[in-house]
RNA sequence: GCGGGCGUGGCGGAAUUGGUAGACGCACUGGAUUUAGGUUCCAGCGAUGCAGAUCGUGGGGGUUCAAGUCCCUCCGCCCGCACCA
């Protein structure tokens, strides 16, 4: 039996694609624009099967899209600058630029490979000096609205790599890659003013209806908004003021306690003096900022001798502490502690036994007894010892609270967020530059724009350890733009998460000489379908949804979001396997011996591990090459599609590509050889055909509508199994009947129409076998014929006491008092009843019937 | 700790949103074709039972003519954030 050629196939199409330029674009058109993006790739080296995922599912959109009309942006580009490249130059003794270079030129035979209908165009790559231009201009521009500046911050270090590393790339308090100890350390570091927009990008998130719910609630807990109160605390004995940050201005009569952070400025100058709180600051800021240093932390305090006075009564003083728990990034850097209704204060109360006095007292509660013992009691109640408060409960007594400490003019109410300014230094060779020029006479000087962009040496050496920028000869060493005199470069790069954040705006018109035409932006943002890992969710889609506020407040464009919808794809995952020694193995090198048992080459026995996330660190990936190789794209891309929903975990398994080739050779089978006579295209069907015919129509534009109902709700798993159930309909066509061919044909073209946006090799190749001249992609969808997907004859499930007893296939929207008397008439329904007569009947219309005796 | 999600055959999953549980597929079993394997075709495939039938969507309880779906409660797994005042 003749085999489905995939490689002979795909190849021809895709370079039909090619010569026509089937999908490059241009705006404006007639017809409405869809902008369907994926998030663009690192160029890290290969493309697994694992990655390519979300580009099938973007594809499918693409080309789903573009067959209902609309006029499709589909772009693909590459995330060009980053740490990877800077390693595998150590590595491998080659230039980042070279690597990446080659990387890019793999993967995008890769994924050409893959059929995918990008417009080749509108390529882009983020590490070309004619992309990096423009973000450098859009950094000068920021600078000067004030949404850039440099200041001084706490960083994690790595003593050993010498950079700032991320908060995501300090592991267990190591760095990733050294190994090193993680410390603290003060740098002098740009920020981009992201906490300007935090109101505005919490308030929008509401606003993102095609969002998932899941990324909404990270980015508004990410955002993390708090109401509260700052309350000027003075010093006993000094000109002094403390400010604090509170939610609990409700329990300020419950104060017993200041604490400081170990960066407050207060705390700084007092270690000036104290020799004790200089060590004790000095440790807490050896100890990194990670999750796992500050679980082992106790807390730990170091009392000042200094005390404030209450803000509501003069005659009560409390001692002013530094606490390592508390952070200068957040609110003032200091607190009031109320250890009654607060649980890291109780426990700081307890180990330095301060005093611990409940203001809110449970309802119900004596306040004769009530009492704190381990617990904090952080719910709601009514006030006292509190004396103005007293009665109120604690939403009454905060804002009374609030009132009276603006009317003492002691503070104001204010509300404080989580989201800390994006720090977008890196001392990191493989990035963008940052336009500025450090002078002794004239301070911060940006580049002039003239001088635009800022290059990367291209001869660097990377055998010194540090940022090569820093270390290179000459690079740094420039004329002060104002003065004329002796000045150097900022050698800091841009996180690269910079670039990431205005590229779907650059798609929009790749080759314009500005960062982007605003008439291109206006005509295809926002982005409609945007899709790509959830492990983003709050870094690159909030910095993007900042950057586009940035760019409006710059005057660049004129809307604020840049995703009117987001699908986050799970992942793909693999059987991992170990080898005696515990090395991890690739799939490939493992087989099943006699006893059925997996070895390795050496006939070792293999110890099978979890089913992970396809990673090259576990060896758990396959190959693009060798599927494709084997079986082709589009078996490939069903394959991803099929079986999981699109947004859970896939496991992919030899089995079950096995079966989707199995099924790509059934469908190849029908146009091949078809198993009748078909007529020529177009031919018209007969006007009577009998009943076995009709209802293989009727499975066709059932087909029709289920799919486009699932397409369009991103059900992709099902919509295969649908147009599977088509296929089985088509192959049971009884071949002497009349008008089976015609109606074979009607069904095999619109089988290819509706995989064509899954397997659109194989979509073209039956389409041109079916005798047609254009493209299968030029199609415009199929549309379902109403009166053929609603069936006519409906099977109704006949229910005694709830049980299901009998169905009965009646006519569609029958009458209830017919439904109900042929259930009646069922023997099986009469032995059930036992001759009585129901005491209660419920129809639903064309579903079910329930007798209930 | 806080927030969110999920739990259906041996497995991935479906169920018109309260109306025939298990679509579609993987694996498996039997049969046909084949020298054989593979492919292909036919049949079977939740559990118990010879059968009529009964039970069955993590456990328990409830609402309803009717519950995988709604409510309460418990259990388990996964993800995000986490000294945020």
């Amino acid at each position: 039996m003749p085999r489905y050629d995939s490689q002979k196939i795909e190849a021809k199409w895709q370079r039909i694609w090619r010569e026509r330029r089937s999908f490059a674009v241009s705006e404006p058109a007639a017809q409405p624009k869809y902008y369907v993006l994926e998030m663009f790739p690192y160029p890290s080296g290969k493309l697994h099967v694992g990655h390519v995922r979300n580009y099938t599912m973007g594809d499918l959109v693409a080309r789903y899209r573009r067959a209902q009309g609309y006029n499709v942006l589909h772009p693909m580009g590459w995330d060009a600058f980053g740490l990877p490249a800077e390693n595998a130059a150590m590595a491998e003794h080659t230039h980042p630029a070279r690597w990446t270079e080659d990387n890019i030129r793999t993967m995008r035979a890769q994924l050409q490979r893959m059929g995918f209908a990008y417009d080749w165009a509108r390529e882009i790559a983020t590490c070309h000096p004619d992309y990096y231009r423009h973000e450098q201009k859009m950094f000068l521009d920021f600078l000067a609205a004030g949404l850039a500046y440099r200041k001084e911050s706490w960083v994690n270090w790595d003593p050993v790599e010498n950079t700032v590393l991320a908060n995501e790339q300090v592991i267990d308090g190591r760095g990733w890659r050294s190994g090193a100890i993680v410390e603290k350390r003060l740098l002098s570091q740009w920020f981009l003013r992201i906490t300007a927009f935090a109101e505005e990008l919490l308030d929008a998130i509401g606003g993102l209806e095609r969002w998932p719910e899941r990324v909404r609630l990270m980015q508004e807990n990410w955002i993390g908004r708090s109401e509260g109160a700052r309350v000027n605390f003075d010093i006993a004995g000094r000109d002094e003021k403390v400010e604090v940050f509170t939610t609990r201005q409700d329990t300020l009569y419950g104060a017993s306690f200041l604490a400081l952070s170990p960066n407050h400025p207060l705390a700084l100058r007092l270690a000036e003096r104290d020799p004790g709180l200089a060590a004790f600051i000095a440790e807490c800021n050896r100890l990194g900022t990670s999750e796992a240093v500050i679980e082992a932390a106790e807390k730990r305090g170091y009392n000042t001798g200094l005390e404030a006075v209450h803000p509501f009564d003069a005659s009560r003083k409390v001692p002013v502490y530094v606490a390592n728990f508390v952070l200068m990034e957040y609110g003032t850097g200091a607190i009031f502690g109320c250890p009654a209704h607060d649980q890291r204060d109780l426990e700081f109360a307890r180990k330095y036994r301060l005093p611990v006095i409940p203001v809110v007292l449970p309802p119900g509660a004596d306040p004769a007894r009530f009492a704190i013992g381990e617990t904090a009691y952080v719910e709601d109640g009514t006030l006292y010892h509190s004396d103005f408060l007293d009665r109120l409960s604690v939403a009454e007594a905060k804002r009374a609270a609030a009132a009276r400490i603006e009317a003492l003019g002691r503070g104001e109410r204010t509300v404080a967020y989580r989201l800390r300014d994006w720090g977008v230094s890196r001392q990191r060779y493989w990035g963008c530059p940052i336009p500025v020029i450090h002078c002794q006479e004239c301070g911060i000087v940006p580049v002039p724009e003239a001088d635009l962009p800022v290059r990367l040496p291209e001869d660097v050496n990377f055998a010194e350890p540090g940022n090569p920028l820093d270390h290179h000869p000459t690079w740094k060493h420039v004329r002060c733009p104002r003065c004329g005199g002796a000045a150097l470069r900022e050698t800091d790069t841009f996180d690269t998460f910079f670039e990431s954040s205005w590229y779907f705006l650059r798609f929009c018109s790749p080759r314009a000489t500005q960062a982007f035409t605003r008439e291109a932006v206006q005509y295809w943002m926002p982005v409609d379908q945007y899709i790509g890992g959830v492990e983003h969710a709050v870094l690159h889609l909030l910095y993007s949804r900042f950057f586009t506020r940035a760019l409006k407040a710059c005057g660049y464009l004129d809307f604020d979001e840049p995703f009117a919808g987001l699908f986050t794809q799970g992942m793909v995952c693999h059987q991992t396997y170990r080898s005696e020694d515990g090395d991890w193995l690739y799939p490939d090198e493992v087989a099943a011996d006699l006893a059925g048992g997996l070895v390795d080459r050496t006939g070792r026995p293999v110890a099978v591990g979890r089913l992970e996330k396809m990673s090259k660190s576990k060896k758990n990936v396959v190959g693009l090459e060798t599927i494709v190789d084997t079986y082709g794209a589009d078996t490939a891309r069903l394959y991803l599609l099929s079986d999981s929903p699109p947004e859970r975990d896939l496991e992919w398994t030899a089995a079950g590509i096995e079966g989707i080739w199995r099924y790509v050779n059934r469908i190849w089978r029908m146009v091949d050889e078809p198993p009748l006579p078909l007529p020529p295209p177009g031919a018209p069907l007969p006007a009577a055909l009998p009943p076995e015919v009709v209802a293989v129509r009727r499975a066709i534009h059932k087909a029709i509508a289920a799919v486009t109902d699932d397409l369009d709700k991103f059900r992709f798993n099902r919509a295969v199994a649908r147009i599977r159930e088509l296929t089985h309909a088509l192959e049971e066509l009884p071949a002497a009947a009349n008008g089976a061919g015609p109606v074979l044909r009607e069904g095999l073209e619109r089988l290819a129409q509706l995989l064509g946006p899954m397997m659109p090799h194989l979509a073209e190749e039956m389409w041109e076998r079916l005798g047609h001249e254009g493209l299968v992609a030029d199609q415009p969808w199929p549309e379902a014929d109403p009166d053929l997907a609603r069936d006519e004859q409906v099977t109704i499930a006949v229910q005694v006491n709830g049980k299901l007893r009998a169905t009965l296939e009646l006519p569609r929207d029958l009458g209830r008092d017919a439904v109900e008397s042929a259930a009646l008439a069922l023997p099986q329904v009469m032995r059930w009843l036992d001759g009585r007569a129901p005491k209660k009947v419920v129809v639903v219309p064309n579903r079910v019937v329930n007798l209930v005796a």
